[in-house]
DNA sequence: CTTCAATCCTTGAACATTCAATATTTTCCA
DNA sequence: TGGAAAATATTGAATGTTCAAGGATTGAAG
């Protein structure tokens, strides 16, 4: 009579991404930390660096951040002048945040620091590989909605 | 004269994986929660129940949390009686974990309710695809070391 | 054998995140 | 129009995580 056979946790996908976040993640901090700024708020400056207004429930899901998370960081680097509130004219609930000048400079060499860590993980990862796991996460992320 | 052209935040692998992690993650919440159990308690039961004793810091390695967020996760389940500690005969400053026959049994329930998932996932995802980013991800995480 | 460094886990304080509730504005429809 | 329902952002309390430090044990070097 065989034991049921449990898989291991190293077997499942939420496991394997929940690993391979974790360390992608760990490096990227790694070289952030040079300018002593979080994943998340490189990821902000990202997105708002199109120049445009985007409103704080638009930039919660583009950063995957909560709500409340996001005000709460959003407060912070509007202390350090990175980013800026307008009230949206058209719809006075909203919220449009706005990089800042400072908040462009920092930006570009956050970029810097990111593309860095691209390039490494194409050098030890291999260009291939790398573009097919993009491909197949693009993929999984689509057939979950 | 064309602006430096700056890949969005989508196009970035660490991007990429977190939101496939949060995503994936959310569905699975979503589903242990109907034990009322976080993520993290069911990868710890998932591994003690080999039923051998598991030191703290290999149990923090094997689920991904800072030992100090493991030894106050592990107070909680000590509490609920799903697991207990053993002081480590062969070197005391080691603790050993075990997992309680009530742990067992919430275990058993709670891999079913993973299993859903991952079917659920083969299902919308398909199978090759599955198979080909598990592969690939185990991969990416073996090249970072 | 003694001492010093390294390993292992836990603790307490600082910090960050989350949940639920709230305030404000807009939308919808009766 | 008027008023209820929905959408948006924030707040405060509860909760969870992290950082730095500490206590205990082991290993190793003199």
């Amino acid at each position: 009579m065989a034991k049921p056979q449990n898989s291991p946790i190293t077997e499942h996908l939420a496991y394997l991404l929940a690993q391979a976040n974790r360390e992608i993640n760990r490096q990227l901090e790694l070289r952030l930390s040079k300018e002593g700024v979080p994943v998340e708020q490189w990821r902000i400056l990202k997105v708002l660096s199109d120049g445009d207004g985007h409103s704080m429930g638009e930039l919660a899901d583009a950063v995957l951040l909560n709500h409340p998370t996001l005000t709460k960081m959003i407060d912070r680097m509007v202390s350090d002048t990175l980013v800026y509130r307008v009230q949206d004219p058209n719809d006075r609930r909203k919220v449009l945040m706005f990089i800042s000048d400072r908040g462009k400079v920092l930006s570009k060499k956050l970029n810097s620091l990111a593309a860095d860590q691209e390039e490494h993980i194409l050098e030890s990862y291999g260009d291939k590989s790398t573009s097919e796991l993009k491909r197949l996460l693009e993929s999984l992320i689509d057939s979950s909605n």
